[in-house]
DNA sequence: TTCATTTCTTAACTTAAGTGAACGAGTTGT
DNA sequence: ACAACTCGTTCACTTAAGTTAAGAAATGAA
């Protein structure tokens, strides 16, 4: 398990084991059943997560209705806004499987951060490649259709269209699941 | 020109004389008038932007069209995917306005980086915060409707919609120039 | 297993965005 | 001043997404 979350790391520091046992003396990971909910909105929060196995979802509520707007599963990070900013969290973040993840202080990264300098170049590192890889979603987001946006899921993350629910998707999408059904019809009908 | 600078990196970290003189011993100024292309598509690149004044676009060329995505105004930073990739960029930087701004060499980021701790610690904030911002903005244009979306910039960068042309406005909000004058008509049409 | 609930799909209708074409206003270059 | 462009808007038409409602399929709990 902790050879996972090292795995992961070495490919941005390299970490002495005297490193790797002062990670380990924190007690960052946890396994959490299906359903649990991580982060509720308007709660305050300094936890990071990051997924070992599993998948974790972002969502609003307003209107009485949930609007899916992330999916972060194995190997992938997520340190809510609210965490950034120190205001309550606009959004709710919850399991959408049994997952295994670290869960992360920011206090506690800061500690770290300031007496080991790797850490911080780490977590730089990090910051950095999810803004470029953000950056990149967004775009091809905004330059696409609903239909293109789903082609490009059905090759990118082919997973999720497995394991995660189509109202899920649809809002993930930017569309109302009515709409999904009937591009996945339209897709389909193509194809034969 | 520097005091912007500094005064903007003041709100992360505090700079000694030594430190702000380190930093001025790298070129980074420029003044570019309206019109020069930063970046093109296919090239490689390791330079980030921070502009003081004025205003530059990130846009992809496709099909014979623009689909501009991004813009970037008074204190706020870009570092183009393609730098941290190091791969050949997908996209087109430019300058709608003459803008002043500072040019960094992500070769140089990594010297000061490795020599003054300080620096990279103002790196990690400045794109852990970026990317907290970047996630919110995803997160509206995902749950928001192409008006909503107007209106929304309408409140929040009002500055854009005088200085920007429509046709760059529109696919930064992922629609057609045509719609947008509709949704711009709907909206007047609503407001009498 | 059965019943209740949730999720997905289908259909009919409404609303808005995409498309192609035309027009006028404003700009640029000669 | 004039021609050539660019840009924003409008129009008519097409296509797709939103909405409301109903029913089928899957899921979960008793």
């Amino acid at each position: 398990m902790e050879n996972i979350l090292f795995d992961f790391m070495s490919k941005y520091v390299s970490l002495t084991e005297e490193e790797k046992n002062i990670i380990l003396s924190f007690d960052i990971f946890h396994s959490v059943k299906k359903g649990t909910i991580l982060l509720k909105e308007g709660q305050k929060s300094k936890s990071s997560y990051f997924v070992l196995k599993g998948c974790i979802r972002t969502y609003y509520v307003s209107d009485n209705e949930e609007k899916t707007t992330a999916f972060y599963t194995e190997m992938e990070a997520l340190t809510p806004p609210c965490v950034i900013t120190q205001t309550p969290s606009e959004y709710y973040v919850s399991c959408i499987e049994d997952t295994l993840l670290t869960i992360s202080n920011s206090d506690m990264e800061a500690e770290v951060n300031d007496k080991f300098p790797k850490f911080e170049t780490l977590c730089r590192k990090l910051s950095e490649e999810n803004l470029a890889k953000q950056q990149i979603n967004f775009d091809e987001f905004k330059t696409s259709s609903p239909e293109q946006r789903y082609l490009n899921l059905l090759e990118k993350r082919p997973d999720l269209i497995q394991r995660v629910p189509q109202y899920q998707l649809a809002s993930y999408l930017g569309i109302k699941p009515e709409s999904l059904s009937r591009v996945r019809a339209r897709i389909t009908e193509k194809n034969k």
